[in-house]
DNA sequence: ATATTGAATTTGTCTAAATAAAATATTATA
DNA sequence: TATAATATTTTATTTAGACAAATTCAATAT
């Protein structure tokens, strides 16, 4: 079957799809095995056996035994440039075009296989090469270089400590749309009151509020102590977005 | 083959392909026969056979007779809403992403099938609400309708009278380039100085600048007498695009 | 040493989109 | 009216991406 324009030597749609999900699912653990990918992808075994194979023989994976599939430096560099621009586009959609929190990922995911490498730098330059995206991960580099940083959650946070959110560990909508209400967006600030204890929940304060975070909820969102490496703070009032304004050519 | 996202009942990209360009062809000759589509989107005969059969049965197609294919207000429709998209993503690219007159059509090809419509507004906006596009076509409205307006020529302007380029009528990059490098972009004023016989080339005035354009050119060069309905003229120096100011959300 | 189990692979089937080659239908012409 | 030319449709194949069912493989547990 032959795409309706060409995609000259890329990894088809399906090829970076797996690419990226075999990305994530190593990142923590090194390895992943057929039926975690399976999983991830909600695909059964045989076709995810099938392809494994395929981007093994094309360079982008390591099989090497059973439960240990992994990405080559192709298949990194492939996987990194695709989270690049669905990261960047994200952010487009979140700053420029009004879409919420938890409106980005699904347009996103979509357009992340069909835009050039040189639109990606196009919205890069006008999004002002953010370092982040609206969730507050990390935008890999051009180069396809994403770089590790460990953070640890509001849950392992420890009592009466300040600190800033840096990222949103989740693709839900509905706990995104929660989050975002909230007002716990990446680069702002909030302070661990208590947690009570055997896997109690916890209580935080943002902007002089007292919230009661459940354990899940709290688990998902990352945080830095004081000042935070992310781009500035962001408020979220949706449908409040201006269109950016025309550049010279008008 | 299922899509690796979901498209709803969404025709499928190369449904959309095929309508978007029996749109086309029936717009000047209110019928496509099978032949017509297939060197029009350089597919073999039987595919296009086999396709046009499929997209009447599903009712985007009204296929009467031999060579008597046309769309259905069903089709109408859907061709309208992607060449909406397109058109708008062509004049995004043009002027917030610093692409040349002839390079926005490849990348326009493949979003135009993958953005939802909310995006298409958003970018909409952001735009201004623009009339046309960067080639100067009529940009369809949201419901579906592209007013039809009948154009004609730099080739079959008389001679000494004053012009406004209103559309240019190919996709060639090369030809694009050319044109645009002329400086004879939509908006544009320029007179016609006068014609060699027999099909000869016409000169044109363009700036104070006299030059000839050969018959092909000057017939993919639609005008408008005096004050031209289009959007504001545009210059194109190239990469000399600012990228938009960031919005509210900061 | 042999079941049992769980994971991975193979095999066979499906669909959408494409092809080429053969068959058929329509129109025009001698 | 028969025939040549042209346009269209059918038939049989291909490929990518998916699935289910059957099978193989390796590691334990008996």
């Amino acid at each position: 079957m032959r795409k309706p324009y060409d995609r000259k030597n890329m990894p088809s749609e399906s090829s970076e799809m797996y690419i990226q999900k075999i990305f994530r699912l190593t990142r923590k653990q090194s390895n992943a095995s057929i039926s975690e990918i399976a999983a991830a992808l909600g695909f059964s075994l045989s076709t995810v056996s099938e392809k494994v194979k395929h981007l093994t023989h094309d360079g982008y994976l390591v099989h090497e035994w059973r439960e240990h599939v992994s990405l080559s430096e192709k298949g990194q560099i492939t996987a990194c440039k695709t989270l690049r621009k669905r990261r960047l586009i994200e952010t487009f959609l979140y700053k420029f075009a009004g879409y919420g929190l938890h409106e980005v990922h699904d347009e996103a995911c979509r357009l992340e296989h069909v835009i050039s490498e040189r639109l990606a730098d196009a919205i890069e330059g006008m999004l002002g090469f953010p370092k982040t995206d609206p969730h507050g991960h990390d935008i890999p580099s051009k180069k396809g270089i994403l770089p590790e940083r460990k953070l640890t959650t509001l849950y392992e946070t420890a009592d009466e400590k300040s600190v800033t959110v840096a990222a949103l560990q989740t693709t839900d909508p509905e706990l995104l749309k929660y989050i975002n209400d909230m007002g716990l967006t990446p680069g702002i600030q909030c302070e661990v009151i208590d947690k009570a204890p055997f896997k109690g929940p916890v209580r935080i304060k943002v902007n002089d509020c007292i919230l009661p975070l459940s354990v899940t909820m709290a688990s998902l969102i990352e945080v830095v102590p004081a000042p935070c490496t992310n781009d500035k703070p962001v408020r979220n009032k949706q449908n409040n977005v201006k269109a950016p304004v025309a550049p010279i050519k008008s």
